[in-house]
DNA sequence: CCGGATCCGTTTCGATACTG
DNA sequence: CAGTATCGAAACGGATCCGG
């Protein structure tokens, strides 16, 4: 429908285009595991989000594309192969996701050791520092190798 | 049968219990509404949330009381009314959603000029430190009204 | 092998109507 | 006002198949 700006996401709903991808509980695991976890290809996402559909999961790599969040090109050193990025939008997500990630941690049952918890909160700007570098340098190595003592949660 | 607590997630989701609230559209819109617009009864969520269904509404609300995020209390000048209020793991939240709607504004097509943006940016930790003296004093006019240049964006 | 696409039974969603 | 009941539509998830 040219011309008309009501995109009608599904039905009535009233979200934002962008904060669907928030919305969505496997978006935010694909997020969360290319940027903490440096997870790039979709058998690593299968493996790693411990047991999303391939449909499913392909289906929202295709979502996160269109919201510009990701990108996708093939492997340079591998033509199978293609390799998922995150863009700028989908780094910027990198503050919201920590902070999600430190209040589920908090709240979790059987979650980490208070102390654990307050290693996190105050590390919170040296692990934004680090996602943007390896960014930056398209480092795709975890993040918890780099210094074993992050214990980000999931 | 709506009632009826299955523990099992879905299926295979192997995300947190605490991370499912996160990773559902309607739940934090009304996480949101709570926290930004002071909306404590169903009619007012059902009218803010610009269209959600009264039965969708209710199992969120239920489901969020079980995850322990919000509580509810009958109303105490009228009987039939019922006062949502977000609990101290609901206003841990605060953090987190604020980034998240950071990012959206910045990101959506049609947001927010850049300088409303970095306003927001700059004042993050004074509309938290608002939320928190809100919670505690119960207090639930909406937040935009206090200063009229917040400008919360949805 | 890798990254999907297709088929199909099951679960969940959502609009409307209805009730205490 | 604060929810249920109902029912068609959509999304999910598992299995399997396909192109390169």
């Amino acid at each position: 429908m040219p011309g008309s700006s009501k995109l009608k996401h599904r039905s009535g709903c009233p979200v934002s285009k962008s904060l669907e991808i928030v919305g969505d509980r496997w978006s935010l695991l694909i997020i969360r595991d290319m940027m903490i976890r440096g997870v790039r290809n979709f058998k690593d996402f299968q493996q790693s989000g411990e047991g999303i559909a391939s449909n499913i999961l392909a289906d929202r790599l295709r979502k996160l594309q269109e919201a510009g969040v990701i990108t996708s090109e093939a492997g340079e050193t591998d033509g199978r192969k293609v390799n998922y990025r995150l863009t700028q939008k989908g780094i910027d997500l990198a503050p919201a996701l920590l902070e999600l990630l430190i209040w589920g941690a908090h709240h979790d049952d059987g979650g980490p050791p208070p102390a654990v918890i307050r290693t996190m909160m105050k590390q919170r700007e040296a692990i934004l520092a680090e996602v943007r570098r390896r960014w930056r340098n398209r480092d795709t190595t975890p993040l918890q190798s780099k210094t074993g003592e992050w214990h980000l949660p999931g």
